[in-house]
DNA sequence: CACCAGGATAAACGGCCGTTCAGGACCTGG
DNA sequence: CCAGGTCCTGAACGGCCGTTTATCCTGGTG
């Protein structure tokens, strides 16, 4: 049932533009605002035709959605081989055709079909390996709970993409954008500079957190943010 | 089918109840979900009173939004007066009927509607102001961009809200539980815990940090995560 | 040639949607 | 008693939705 995705040379057959339609569209409009027959529209197709290659709405998304996680697997894997980074996303900036698939994954992620989490799943125990690696460098400073710390990056990383237009209102930056033009680059500086400052220094004098942190106990009953 | 929320009394006005039961709805099922009849019958009227007291389904959004920003902007006075966290929705958790609220919140922010756009700008002015005191009391390190450091944290914390159902399947924490309940808390910890130790310790060297954001200069184009 | 498998379409169907319409119950003041 | 408002409802309308049906076109195979 599932062709070659990883070809990716014929993209001219009407299925595969049927679906980067719809993964365009779905970003645009949401799922629910995204109508077979303007996703057949976008396809140059007629919408029966949609029906007729995935069966229905709901199959065409749920293949939506296993494309962006193969994609950006396999993107992963080749930025992997070229020298991991930090940005869990990096494999989809500046990968042809790889932005709207971003968009796709800002708009859906908060919907949490099966493929998107067993995807994130997939990132963070990616994020907990770099994570490790950096640790041994040198680089980055252990962890009491490695794995929820990189999980906890992952969904900060994440949470801002879902909420990439408010980060363009209060920043000026669009995470969406393709990193690799320079004027994209430093309007995203607007986010990554107090990222980095935080990464660096922190947030709280540790004495401080190391306090607030006892405060999660149960039978001290003083939570953040509370009287 | 008349329901009963949580306490009992329906000696609210049906607008009240109309108001209230969308809230709900546009959580659970989204707004593109939440049809007329179905809010209808969460407040036990007919579909038409709905379309009477509000004049429309978008007019009836549009309120839903105003009433949740009024009551977080009443809460987070109440809270202040009390004396303020760092955690800018504490302010909801806890409070009577606040919890329906924020996960309508939750389900609304990526939308980005003018008034929770509002809202987000007021938050972010505050945490300014939050984070501005801690810095002059010495818990809290001085930043280089106050402004664009609080709007990163808000987006950090409402972005975590947003994909509350990944924290919950990644971390087993609920960030929309009354976190006053002793193992609620408890297990928001396996989401608080890591945060307080990135905000504590940081998560790189500073050296590194500081030249991963010379990086972000676009004369070197050495990004994160580059071919 | 006949044949037919499959890509593609126009037309149409049933269903749910938001909304309108025409009033019914019930109070309040005369 | 009636008049007039307010709150509320059942029925219905038009429209868009996802999907089905019936049909056409095209090209490969015997």
């Amino acid at each position: 049932m599932a062709e070659a995705v990883a070809g990716g040379q014929d993209d001219r057959t009407a299925k595969a533009r049927i679906r980067d339609s719809a993964i365009t569209t779905f970003a645009t409009h949401g799922v629910d605002g995204a109508s077979v027959r303007l996703i057949a529209e976008g396809a140059g197709v007629s919408p029966p035709l949609v029906i007729h290659h995935f069966g229905s709405k709901e199959a065409l998304r749920r293949a939506c959605d296993v494309h962006v996680a193969a994609v950006i697997r396999e993107q992963k894997r080749a930025v992997i081989a070229a020298g991991a980074g930090l940005d869990p996303l990096a494999a989809l900036r500046g990968v042809a055709g790889g932005l709207p698939l971003l968009r796709y994954l800002a708009r859906t992620l908060a919907d949490g079909t099966e493929e998107v989490a067993a995807l994130l799943d997939d990132l963070v125990a990616d994020a907990e390996g770099y994570l490790a690696e950096g640790v041994e460098a040198g680089v980055l400073k252990p962890s009491a709970y490695p794995r929820q710390r990189a999980a906890v990056l992952l969904l900060w990383s994440l949470g801002a993409l879902v909420l990439n237009e408010h980060v363009g209102r209060l920043l000026g930056a669009d995470l969406t954008a393709d990193l690799s033009a320079p004027e994209a680059l430093a309007a995203a500086g607007a986010y990554f500079g107090p990222v980095l400052e935080l990464f660096g220094q922190g947030l709280m004098d540790e004495g401080y957190a190391e306090r607030l942190r006892e405060g999660l106990d149960p039978d001290s009953a003083a939570g953040p943010g509370r009287r």
